[in-house]
DNA sequence: CCGGAGTATGCACACAGTGCAAAATGCACA
DNA sequence: TGTGCATTTTGCACTGTGTGCATACTCCGG
């Protein structure tokens, strides 16, 4: 990694960085991409080399709520089930949220700030846990992960965490454990009847 | 209704059709206002009158997938089942999608050319699926309708009904029905889940 | 026929985003 | 160290969206 990209990168924090307490402050729409660039020192022409809209800036600092997940799916072992994988892990996603809770206030404001973006963040986020959890499922039901039964059951998942992932803002940190409990549990009876049906699904 | 408001929306219909006709043919980012405006016989500042914007011109004509569902739901009785008034659903849904092969044609190469507008199409249709079904599952669990555990029976059943969306345009009619009653399955296994363990949940 | 409400339009403007070419900067090599 | 090359930054001009404002038009009731 040489000095150039090592700065790029750097440069595309920091702008990132700004623009998120600019939104946070006066809200997304009342930010000029020429405000942020000058907050961060650069050209306005420049802060297009380094995003390629205002709403990527927005966007660029916001894909890291899912990280331990991602880690402890990475960390499974075969015998494990992927629902206690999960179960497991809700301690920590709700340590992540209060580890990081002026950042989420901030992000709170600028989706309140701007409904659009929010909804892209949540397709965004639902998308990133689609990819993370298709091929653990695919697998513990043994079919291809392009499957439609697999589709299906990943639909039920994300749709389970959206919910959850829309209400915890508004919970605390236990009620938030108790839901995803639920949440999991009402999985877990899904997928118990998945298993059960499986030899004779066909399409 | 005066003439004026009636002659109003007919313009608005009018543009909304000349709009999407466009945006089939060249691609939504290809198409200016201005050419909308022009097809249409109004000015580009008049078109402003009748759409916000002109994502709104594009989804003005795409709210009408869950019209047949919508009806169906109205009409339930409160002796049968939501799941069995979905389920006897199924058919009409896909007569409609029959029915309309052009119109969704039309939609997919615009949804092609602008996976954003997709994604916020697939948005807005969730939200609609979610405020159609949340009080008819309230109303079978006995629960209030902003219930944790109404969230999540909602979320489970607009998360299969993603995924049936989703994948309907590339499938054959009869394989829409099977996934649909597969889908349906599913879901039925989780409601009966949260049915028998109703009397403990509280947050 | 007239006055007012609602609508259409033109005009000027702010802002996002892009193509292009010139200037600045970091890097490798003599 | 200086020199040539590649990357990056920047200014400039331009297209396109969306808005405020003032003006003109259309329809309606009196």
């Amino acid at each position: 990694m040489d000095l150039r990209s090592r700065r790029r990168l750097q440069v595309r924090r920091d702008v990132a960085e700004k623009a998120a307490s600019l939104f946070a402050e006066r809200g997304y729409e009342h930010v000029t991409v020429a405000e942020i660039a000058a907050a961060a020192g650069i050209s306005r022409r420049t802060f297009f080399t380094h995003f390629a809209s205002k709403e990527e800036a927005a966007l660029a600092s916001a894909a890291d709520v899912l990280e331990s997940l991602q880690r402890s799916l990475s960390a499974k072992k075969p015998e494990v089930s992927f629902t206690s994988v999960v179960r497991d892990n809700v301690p920590e996603l709700i340590a992540w949220h209060e580890h990081h809770a002026e950042l989420l206030e901030q992000r709170r404001r600028i989706a309140l700030s701007n409904p659009d973006l929010a909804a892209k963040v949540a397709a965004a986020r639902t998308q990133a846990e689609r990819d993370m959890v298709t091929p653990h499922l695919a697998a513990e039901l043994g079919l291809p992960p392009d499957h439609h039964t697999v589709m299906l059951v990943v639909g039920a998942f994300t749709g389970l965490g959206d919910v959850l992932m829309s209400r915890a803002p508004d919970l605390l940190p236990a009620d938030v454990a108790t839901l995803a409990d639920e949440a999991l549990d009402l999985f877990e009876a899904l997928l118990l009847r998945v298993k059960q049906t499986l030899p004779g699904t066909s399409i």
